[in-house]
DNA sequence: GCAACTTCCATGATATATCATACATCCTTT
DNA sequence: AAAGGATGTATGATATATCATGGAAGTTGC
């Protein structure tokens, strides 16, 4: 039964903080997703990684970037840049407007996980962590023997 | 900085399992989505819930309720019979194909969570479910003061 | 320098999440 | 019974997730 619960307790968990963290950016007035804010983040930090890179760092798929993208974009949060040397690519900036979100509403991210946090110390962060890895490497390769 | 990449484990966790656990699904055949199965075994034990209250027990808004319903109404895994007492509501019954499928899938879902939590005791279990309780509370009430 | 392959991105189709709203139906109060 | 409020459902708009595919551009092997 513990293992029946586990995962109801995991989806709600992550369904609540995503929605108290979304609000809480909502309340303040500023325009942007949490996944969109993730993605920016991600560019700030490195501007020249492919989509499917970008993917890799904030579990997404390639194709969920490329729309998230398109909408920073069109926000002007983020602006593209021609790559000279490959035709396929573009480099992403973030803009002077981008980066005044980015600005805005990392405090609100860091109160957000402090509040979700609380109560919780290092070492059961360390203990959820270990676990939570666990689960993602046990689902990692798929259990049917090779046919 | 381990507050600040629990987020990721979790969502790195979480997403893995879902996906692992659709391709098991997928790969034996069964046409239904993880989160459409989730509504369809709520119902199969509880027929006369409101869209609201499965909502509340699968974690998911009235208004995606509605559309996984619909979806499961159009595949003819549910039908919906209209409650005389009650104009607005009809009453959710699992047809036949839906219990197949409910059945075919059970013994997958089974395999899923033990595979997923392969080498985590039951007392890691018990961990992990009260750190993530303590999280959902932690983001449950706003902490802003009313105003 | 061309064919085959690979990489990168865009986009269609479908499912879900969220918020908001519309609508019908019920219930309560007077 | 009529008005007002509450409840139950459907649906629009937008964002994201996933899979699949198409097309452009790069690379490799010959």
């Amino acid at each position: 039964m513990l293992n029946n619960i586990l995962f109801y307790s995991l989806e709600k968990a992550i369904k609540r903080y995503r929605r108290f963290a979304q609000a809480n950016i909502d309340r303040a007035g500023i325009a942007i997703t949490i996944d969109q804010w993730l993605v920016l983040h991600v560019i700030l930090e490195n501007d020249d990684l492919t989509q499917a890179e970008i993917g890799e760092r904030v579990f997404k798929d390639q194709a969920s970037v490329a729309r998230i993208i398109a909408l920073l974009t069109g926000r002007d949060l983020l602006a593209a840049v021609p790559l000279p040397h490959d035709g396929r690519r573009t480099q992403m900036r973030v803009t002077a407007e981008g980066q005044r979100v980015l600005d805005a509403v990392q405090p609100i991210v860091l109160s957000n996980r402090e509040t979700a946090l609380r109560g919780l110390s290092d070492a059961d962060l360390t203990t959820l962590r270990v676990l939570l890895e666990r689960i993602y490497t046990n689902c990692t390769s798929p259990p049917q023997a090779p046919e």
